[in-house]
DNA sequence: GCAATAGTGTCTATCAGACATTATTCT
DNA sequence: AGAATAATGTCTGATAGACACTATTGC
């Protein structure tokens, strides 16, 4: 932190700050046209920025997240959170977006922005800040593409993870906090289920995430209380048992957990 | 978001993903050295990125941040939040800390990463990506130091600010927010008090950040109950009537509010 | 009737919120 | 005595958690 404080103080080894530059700093992309450019903005070095999105889904009663193989260095053959370079053009989330439909051809899925990790030396070929987003897709979509691209991908627990590359892991342990967080306080959970789902199932999607076991006649009250499900009047039919009701989440009734 | 999909898909006007790009596709920084170099990832359009630093403090019974005035274009004569360009070898959170230290010579604040602001549009100069961060000073410390740099600098009530330039009215606003669902379940509080306080005192951060009132007894009691403060035997008397004990905050009981 | 899961209610402890009086200091 | 703020306790309604039995289906 000193060293950096130093390199600020030295006018030729840091820019200045950006908010104090002055008009003739920068040449503008899309504003109006300045008196004069002598600055160019480029002669400074600049980060390269990405964005990464982990994937989270249920399966197989667990929670598993999408990760790609790498295949070089550094961390080769390794386990990474799916990503890629920001476009210059293009917001944040539509990148996030873009990597979600490139890596699963879903849309329209729950997305929200995670937190950005940008450690010098998280990235050993450069500087690298990514701004990771953090997905929610709900099983019954996702069946549709399985395998697809050619680069090597794969599903697994989140409980359960091979060692990841850079600092992937510490984004992983971030994003489960973040969503054990918002599971108690928000209806994050619905974006995991199908349209239609049964009470166990949702309580099995706040089982497996929390992973503790919950109280059927609590959890069931509580639900229930907060009027965010409708009775779809359809029941699931499954094994050799009494059918459950099948519900249908209600986001009208803005009734928070 | 299509338009980045057709961009993607256009081999030659964005980047590979970065976490499949093949070995040879870097020049490694700090890394070993690679054996086939014929790929230099400057070549590509790379965003600014920037670290602003919402700081906050109470002053005179207000919650007030930091502004500073802009003397360029765009947004000439416009307050802003005060941020500036990230070294290539510091990390987000030292870029926060210089800033800090520039604009108010304090160390050991409290901070944390808010969010990251990165739409095409929000500066017309060129790309620039923010990373925010959020501080809270004490108001005691901060009394130090009043009018130190050439540059216009100011406090300005978070209730009554005036026209900010960017987006840096969005990023007040979900700072704030922020602020307030933390005061409910962290300590977070006690960072804009001295170290030692009186409940009155603590009573008034709650109330002029939520922005209500509160009751005084009903607020004594549970802040009590939690056991997160120490008597420290003081009293602090002010004006003509009974003085208040002083507290310390006690951060090694950890429990929550 | 057996296996398997759906569906349901009560009691208790804790917490949040409404609310008014006495205590201490200075002048 | 009067002004000003500190300090304190009770009641009530809502919520969270512990806990066990009946209902419906397929075989």
């Amino acid at each position: 932190m000193e060293e950096q404080s130093d390199a600020t103080r030295n006018g030729t080894s840091g820019p200045p700050g950006l908010h104090e530059l002055p008009h003739e700093s920068f040449v503008p992309v899309n504003g109006q046209p300045s008196e004069a450019e002598q600055y160019d903005v480029n002669q400074y070095e600049r980060p390269s920025v990405t964005v990464d999105v982990l994937m989270m889904s249920l399966r197989q009663r667990d929670l598993q997240t999408l990760l790609i193989k790498r295949r070089s260095w550094p961390y080769e053959d390794m386990w990474a959170i799916p990503g890629g370079f920001i476009n210059m053009n293009e917001s944040l989330e539509s990148a996030a977006k873009r990597e979600l439909q490139e890596e699963t051809g879903v849309q329209d899925v729950y997305l929200e922005q995670l937190y950005t990790f940008g450690d010098p030396g998280r990235d050993p070929r450069t500087r690298v800040i990514t701004v990771v987003y953090f997905a929610l897709l709900d099983s019954e979509r996702l069946q549709l593409r399985a395998a697809s691209d050619a680069t090597e991908v794969g599903w697994f627990s989140v409980y359960e993870l091979p060692q990841l590359a850079f600092d992937h892991q510490e984004i992983v342990d971030y994003a489960l906090n973040r969503l054990r967080n918002k599971l108690e306080y928000t209806t994050i959970a619905f974006n995991l289920l199908p349209e239609q789902f049964t009470l166990r199932e949702l309580q099995r999607v706040y089982e497996i995430i929390l992973h503790k076991r919950l109280d059927k006649r609590n959890f069931r009250k509580k639900i229930v209380s907060t009027n965010i499900l409708e009775d779809t009047g359809a029941k699931k039919m499954e094994g050799t048992h009494r059918p459950a009701r099948l519900y249908r989440f209600n986001p009208a009734a803005e009734h928070k957990l």
